[in-house]
DNA sequence: GGGTATTTCACATTAATATGTGATTGGAGG
DNA sequence: CCTCCAATCACATATTAATGTGAAATACCC
């Protein structure tokens, strides 16, 4: 028997999913809350091996809701329901330890095999949001080309501009001469296509040269 | 009519697979392959909508396969077929832009699902995989904290060093005079604790503060 | 109402950076 | 052999940035 909380803010929505679960054969419902107002009280209380947690609600949201419960519980398993496979609650209900993510258009059939899934350990992801994690990790900056030819000691000066090194300091560590900085600097702004150290900087995080 | 190319370099397993798939209504193996060391002339001669791309494989595995392909072709669904679900593997493929992870153990059944739901974009994983995924997400956590206490105008202005503005741009950007400008990078540099331009954008970068 | 922090501006001085115009050496490649 | 280019160094000059010191207005908290 698969113990259930559920939070949900549409009445209509949350006596369906209770009829829908608990009246399933291996499924029990044991609460279901308008918003998660008390999320910590009621999952000490209850105990679920599951909880359904929607992500649009008032007061306190799935993700605040989900936050809260990994302070204190890391054991029971969260399984995120949504509207919209949103990119950024995705990614924020994932960080915070989600157990699966499944939009509300999910068939009831489907919807108990991946509550059973969750219960199982499992990571119950609807089609639309497993593609939607995968892109934000190749995201994750691919190559992405623009090497822009820096030769290996243009790469090595970039690189201490990027660790906050000044020309002199720069000079001292590759032992050669201040104009010789100068120069491999002037050479790394033309490739680059910048004319200040910040920017240079900048250029070598967001294109990941360094 | 799904078109696959398969690399695997057991000789059986190869056999299997392509038995099964080229022997199912809707799929089509146009070729096989023991290793990736020609894999993008390969890709390009056959233009295949999938490739089942084993990661142990000897001289070019799979991983290195993959990155070869998407150098060239991001639009071919590459599934990566393993006999483990090694936490090292499963990132480095699903960073360099793998469409799906499954394992080998899978059912013949299950694995042209997969195979269908790769062609159509979906991003078929086996459930341990995406278990294995949420906990990535959730242990990629914590470096966070350090917001350095900037004051609203202070990021601000710090938003304008990261672009890459002189103290005169930013001034001229944000209505104030120039001093006012030093007069807010200088507070920035003391909750940084930087000193210079290039080091509090780096750290910007770092600590995501931009 | 007095401490605290933010935002604003000013003046002065030193340090660092950006730009221009050279030159020399040594290696890679047609 | 000769050209191209990376890497080295030099000198000059203008612009920017960093630091110090000080001050006034506004807003918030207790």
């Amino acid at each position: 028997m698969i113990k259930v909380i559920l939070y949900e803010d549409n009445p209509q929505l949350r006596e369906g999913l209770t009829m829908l679960i608990d009246g399933s054969d291996g499924f029990e419902i044991l609460a279901s809350f308008k918003n998660c107002s008390n999320v910590i009280q009621e999952v000490e209380a209850f105990n679920p091996d599951v909880i359904l947690m929607d992500i649009d609600m008032p007061v306190v949201n799935g993700i605040e809701g989900l936050k809260l419960i990994r302070q204190k519980n890391q054991e029971v398993k969260v399984l995120m329901l949504t509207v919209f496979d949103d990119n950024k609650n995705v990614f924020e209900a994932l960080k915070n330890g989600a157990n699966g993510y499944v939009l509300k258009k999910t068939p009831p059939a489907k919807l108990l095999e991946y509550i059973t899934e969750a219960a199982s350990g499992g990571a119950p992801m609807t089609s639309s949001i497993a593609t939607q994690v995968l892109k934000m990790f190749s995201e994750v900056q691919i190559p992405q080309g623009e090497d822009y030819n820096l030769s290996d000691r243009e790469k090595e000066v970039l690189q201490h501009l990027v660790n906050g090194y000044s020309y002199k300091m720069i000079a001292a560590e590759m032992f050669i001469a201040i104009d010789t900085v100068r120069s491999h600097i002037k050479k790394i702004y033309e490739k680059l296509h910048v004319n200040s150290k910040s920017e240079a900087v900048a250029k070598a995080f967001k294109d990941k040269i360094v």
